[in-house]
DNA sequence: AACTATACCGGTATTAGTATCACGGTCATG
DNA sequence: CATGACCGTGATACTAATACCGGTATAGTT
């Protein structure tokens, strides 16, 4: 086993991520936010949609300074939208 | 062409973000911030040393959690360190 | 020298992210 | 209805991230 698939907790986690950015972009079109972010609009919609439920670092980071949104808040609204233990996300210290 | 491969300046910014996290890292063995982050420390190790130069959203999320580092800072750090225009990371307001 | 722990490196396997192409739906125009 | 522009979507192509294995090098201990 060298790459486990992603787990339904990852995929249900990708959802809220998108749905996230989905509510963030508002009235604004997708091709207008992706070309602010610098990606392509498909993959605005896979990642709003779901369907790429583990987007590349700089791809968020591109589209959270597109949309005004924090990281830290982004990250932690994932992980505290549903009934995690939230223990990968606790603080170092 | 379906997918363009990353640009050097893109793997620069990948070894710019590995230094940072190793940095961040300082006396702590890979092995224990890879198993507080929930990632294998070969992933912790390409990742340092920039041959993951684009990881994903949220094992970079749970290494700055292990880590106690704020993403945002870290995207602004990597992209701020060059001579970038910083265009794709400006504000939307 | 042998043992242990840490980190680096190349190879390998498999899933997943990203971009291009082609299609359907909606609205405005004629 | 026909055409065009914009939006969102599905299929497809290709690269990259992640993880496992074995080997290598350094440093500390005995």
């Amino acid at each position: 086993m060298v790459r486990v698939p992603l787990t339904p907790e990852e995929r249900q986690r990708g959802e809220r991520f998108g749905a996230l950015l989905r509510q963030a972009r508002g009235e604004r079109s997708m091709v207008e936010v992706a070309a602010a972010a610098g990606v392509s609009a498909e993959t605005l919609r896979k990642i709003e949609t779901g369907r790429a439920p583990t987007p590349a670092f700089f791809t968020v980071a591109a589209l959270a300074a597109a949309l005004g949104l924090s990281l830290d808040e982004l990250a932690v609204a994932c992980a505290d939208a549903s009934g995690r233990d939230g223990s990968e996300f606790r603080r170092a210290g």
